[in-house]
DNA sequence: CGGTCGCCGTGACAAAAGTCATCGGCACGC
DNA sequence: GCGTGCCGATGACTTTTGTCACGGCGACCG
């Protein structure tokens, strides 16, 4: 028991909105807070609920996202090892905004609600982290109604091809090669549009010769000419 | 100047995120805030602006607004009196995300970003009070990629009128009269499309009977048919 | 008064987005 | 092996969105 609980005082102190507390202070947290676990697909909260409190992600991935009455998502964020989730609403008391589903298999650690301002009181180092965090996950909101009001799918398309290419794109013969880590579906989701446009439009760089497809692999010939696609939007 | 001051601190008292901190301590707050006067149209700060500070509206209307390189705008609020503004990039270092633009003749208080850190980390519930407000920034946000990626243009023009029915809507024999309160070309930028679309989307719904538009009078016929467009959309 | 400017409305058009239906492949389980 | 389900591609079509160009109106100014 007692190591389970050293456990999760090392998983705290490695996320952003509690570093800097003593080890007593994160063995009181850790103490307080609640692990589960996620298996991929299972939710975690649906968008509406009261708030109970928030989520700490201490392996596997989460997906924030909105859904539609016709069955169409909206992927807002993935958040990995190290993040929280859910910060905003324990203050507001309002319900959560969005709703959270496991991307893969995922612990979690559970904060309460009353321990957690309870937290931010008597440790304003806290509260000024938990809005650093905040302003992250704001500046990316904003992105997102940037790029749904003033671009194309095709436009956002070549964005996330471009991400990846500087995350994990690997120099080739022919260009960048980057592998699609989501299915198209998904990848819909996460651009603001649906399964058959990011077909389509990929369809439509590799008939233009921008980049060449077989699976889910995408050779990206000219970085440039792609990143040409972006700025011709206006 | 001393009644200056107290002017400044009574403002502060109506400030949300100011609200609960004792009188010497708003007079102190006074003392180092600084008042600035705006114009209409005049510009409070541009997007990519390294952050000064932020922004507490004494009296008026501020507009904070994004952008394109089209001339297109996205308005992301609109706040008045007891607001504030750009209480997050304070506190996560960057710049500015978004412009802001004073609506009409404005009076605010400007507050250094080390002296509101300095305010947060001695009396915590000032940051407790912050995330709150910044909670219900953040569901603005979501309410806005939701709206501009599951529906049309339509939509978000008859949720509009609906909005404003709400508010300020007057009974008549007819049904329900509003008033538009900017030009088509703001509405546009506050429902994320083009002047023509706006023009273009009013027209139709008086041509089918579910409103009537007299300059900028709109008499709303049968409210229950214009919720059900909020509906149709999936 | 005549000019300029900002706003509105509209027609004509072009492009983008989305829907629906169909087909083929691949994996998994029984 | 064979059904079932998920995924991807694609054609055909509709709807929506956006662009361009024009003309009209009213306010305001010199």
């Amino acid at each position: 028991m007692a190591e389970i609980r050293v456990d999760h005082a090392q998983t705290l102190a490695k996320v952003q909105i509690f570093s800097g507390l003593t080890e007593s202070e994160l063995a009181f947290l850790a103490q307080r807070s609640v692990p589960r676990r996620f298996s991929p697909g299972e939710t975690v909260f649906s968008e509406g609920e009261p708030c109970a409190g928030l989520y700490v992600v201490e392996s596997g991935h989460l997906r924030i996202f909105k859904s539609s009455a016709g069955g169409r998502e909206q992927v807002l964020s993935i958040d990995g090892p190290g993040s929280s989730v859910a910060e905003l609403p324990v203050f507001d008391g309002g319900n959560y905004p969005a709703s959270v589903t496991a991307v893969d298999d995922a612990t979690l650690l559970f904060v309460s609600k009353q321990d957690f301002q309870a937290l931010c009181l008597a440790h304003p180092q806290v509260a000024l982290k938990v809005l650093r965090v905040v302003g992250a996950r704001l500046r990316r909101l904003v992105g997102i109604i940037e790029e749904l009001s003033f671009t194309t799918v095709r436009h956002r398309l070549a964005s996330f091809l471009l991400r990846l290419a500087r995350t994990e794109g690997k120099r080739t013969a022919d260009g960048v090669e980057v592998t699609l880590p989501v299915s198209n579906q998904e990848l819909a989701s996460q651009i603001g549009t649906v399964r058959e446009l990011v077909s389509r439009n990929l369809s439509r760089f590799q008939s233009e010769g921008l980049v060449s497809i077989d699976g889910r692999s995408v050779i990206i010939h000219d970085l440039k000419a792609l990143e040409a696609e972006l700025r011709s939007a206006e």
